[in-house]
RNA sequence: GGGCUCUUAGCUCAGCUGGAUAGAGCACCUCCCUUCUAAGGAGGCGGUCAUAGGUUCGAAUCCUAUAGGGCUCACCA
């Protein structure tokens, strides 16, 4: 049982005993570093139940818990806050428990498991930072639940099809020449992207010409040919046309190739993916099931809707009067269809920006209509735009911050500052490099993930990602201390098999309750599906042990339990950064 | 206009179920490398938690209104 759980324990039986009455909860914080003693009770909720005055009942359940509980050790009262001393052999069980557990923290999954999908690209156009925030964010959530102890199949539905892929398809084919990612050297969707952006131009020029002869802007835009011949490319793909089709995989082929690469250095993976191509259609039978039910009903002109105005939103198409679907409709069917595929599988989360927060309450609720169980946990994991300083990113305007070269840039930065510290002799050059990669990336991932999803990011290229402070290698370079440290200790023979200690330091026991914490950590930030908590928490840990690391001798020290412990304390919060930064799909230098 | 959402130090952000004097980093100022990695540590400066009401023992946190920013309200995806 948990120390806070012994304590509500005998705090409700204390309430019992003094006053005839029972409490539902105890209400704890940790308490604030100007007063004596490590957590505090909340004495003020229970004057609801027992009545009188606050400090007078928080003493007597002081000393109450000093005759029955043995970790309490001390207390005092400061209004109606109870602060109790926990004696130090309390954090020294906890810490020995702990001690040779790889998996502290990690719950064993059970249940029902969790789909997760993230990325979702287009493939006309290369990955940006956009991207790069959802990819971020939907891998370390899917991290996060897996700890907690659920399943997660991570999974993305590539956008393969329609009319913006025909525009970088028809570009290429009239201005192409033929050109191919070896033939260029270019990876392959970015490629793809210039005949998108080719496009665009193309297209503006026509308007620009039709408006020339008296056209309308409105007219202009909708009678460009190279925008009918694009949609006239939609068609014949629709119907199969083997010409179009062998374009299209061929130049998506390129695009794969390319976003492989990008994952591949973003460090992000799937275990599933899903082709628009293949899933466009899907959600048509689930209409005719809606319609049985009644919860979709036809128009006139033979248009399904959904009537969602008791729930306090709109009427939703479903299906178009020409039988064609919608958006929605192949959510619906997608959504069905993978749990048709993973039956093991109870609930959904979509990554996708918070332009679409209404159109995911919809389809939620939709899918409850529908009467599926597992439609009540779905979650739409939302997050805000990345902005620059010059306003939004538009792919057509060539004002993206590019994947790829956001994640070199990144590592070319920490190239600049490590060679300016100059700590790396004796490591090859392959193993400085990978050493750079690992540091840049750190900085781009913390950056984004330190963040509350829900909130926008502005992102200056120029300023904004730190290398010193709250940041990725700050966390790193504590980890990379730690590992010194250990690699010194194992000529010193230390033994870190056992703790007896019999006082602690202030900094010690202020570490081994940050590592009280992490469990709890772990379920919250799945339970928000933030990995901002984990972020945080990995934050305070290592300025915790880079305070210890500063004002207590660890190695120097001639008291040998002392040495061994403090060893042995810095091995665990080196093995915690690591597992959380896990968590947050960032990888930690033995070294830097 | 309706709906959703955001607003905390000069800047970038934390602040879990409402709790004690609202916390970090950057920037600025003082100290600390003959000691285990100074991408570090110790301290200082800096706040009308957008504004106004309300709820209660107690509000950055909950409710209402207002202001400002963002998103959304297509037989687009």
């Amino acid at each position: 049982m948990s120390l806070q759980n012994t304590i509500t324990t005998h705090v409700k039986e204390a309430i019992q005993k003094l006053y005839q009455a029972d409490l539902s909860v105890v209400e704890f914080q940790a308490t604030r570093k100007e007063f004596e003693g490590d957590i505090t009770v909340v004495v003020f909720p229970m004057l609801r139940v027992v009545k009188g005055n606050p400090v007078q009942i928080g003493t007597q359940i002081g000393e109450y818990l000093v005759a029955h509980v043995s970790e309490v050790s001390a207390f005092n009262v400061v209004k109606g806050f109870l602060n109790l001393v926990i004696a130090d052999v309390h954090y020294l069980d906890f810490f020995k428990e702990i001690l040779g557990d790889e998996t502290f923290g990690f719950k064993a999954p059970e249940g029902k498991a969790v789909m997760l999908e993230y990325s979702s690209p287009n493939t006309n156009k290369p990955l940006h930072l956009g991207h790069i925030r959802n990819n971020l964010l939907g891998y370390a959530v899917a991290k996060i639940i897996q700890a907690s102890g659920k399943n997660v199949y991570k999974t993305q539905i590539i956008n393969d099809r329609g009319i913006h892929i025909c525009k970088s398809m028809l570009a290429w084919q009239r201005y192409g020449n033929e050109e191919t990612p070896e033939s260029t050297g270019l990876k392959g969707d970015k490629l793809v992207g210039n005949y998108y952006v080719r496009f665009d131009q193309e297209y503006k020029t026509e308007i620009k010409n039709l408006v020339a002869t008296g056209k309308t802007e409105e007219e202009a835009k909708k009678e460009a040919p190279i925008l009918i011949e694009a949609q006239n490319m939609l068609l014949k793909w629709e119907a199969g046309d083997e010409e179009v089709v062998s374009l299209w995989k061929k130049m998506n082929g390129w695009v794969y190739e390319g976003f492989d690469v990008t994952y591949k250095n973003l460090g992000v993976n799937f275990d599933s993916l899903y082709y628009e191509s293949n899933t466009y259609l899907l959600g048509k039978d689930n209409i005719v099931e809606g319609l049985e039910k009644g919860v979709f009903y036809k128009k006139e002109d033979g248009s399904v809707w959904c009537d969602l105005t008791e729930d306090g939103l709109d009427e939703k198409i479903i299906l178009r009067s020409d039988g064609t679907a919608v958006y929605m409709t192949q959510d619906i069917g997608t959504a069905i269809q993978r749990i048709k595929d993973n039956p093991d599988v109870g609930g959904m989360i979509y990554t996708v920006g918070n332009e679409q927060d209404y159109h995911f309450k919809v389809l939620f609720l939709i899918l409850k209509k529908l009467g599926y169980d597992w439609a009540e946990n779905l979650f739409h994991l939302s997050y805000g735009m990345v902005d620059l300083p010059s306003g939004k990113m538009k792919s057509r305007e060539g004002t993206v911050v590019d994947a790829d070269d956001l994640i070199s840039e990144m590592a070319t930065t920490a190239e600049t500052l490590s060679k300016e510290l100059g700590k790396l002799e004796g490591y090859s050059e392959e193993e400085k490099q990978k050493l750079y990669k690992v540091i840049g990336l750190g900085a781009l991932k913390y950056y984004i993930l330190k963040v509350d999803p829900q909130k926008r990011i502005l992102f200056n290229p120029e300023e904004s990602v730190e290398f010193q402070g709250n940041t990725g290698p700050f966390i790193q370079y504590t980890y990379a201390r730690i590992q010194s440290i250990l690699r010194k200790a194992k000529g010193l023979e230390v033994d870190t098999t056992t703790v007896s200690m019999s006082e602690l330091h202030p900094k010690e026991k202020e570490l081994l309750k940050l590592l009280q914490e992490y469990p709890g950590t772990i379920q919250l930030a799945a339970q928000n599906h933030s990995p901002a908590l984990i972020a945080n928490y990995t934050y305070d840990l290592a300025k915790g042990f880079n305070s210890f690391f500063q004002n207590v001798t660890i190695l120097g020290t001639d008291n040998k339990e002392e040495k061994s412990f403090r060893v042995a304390l810095s091995g665990k919060v080196a093995q915690v950064i690591k597992s959380a930064f896990g968590l947050l799909g960032i990888d930690v230098p033995e070294r830097m």
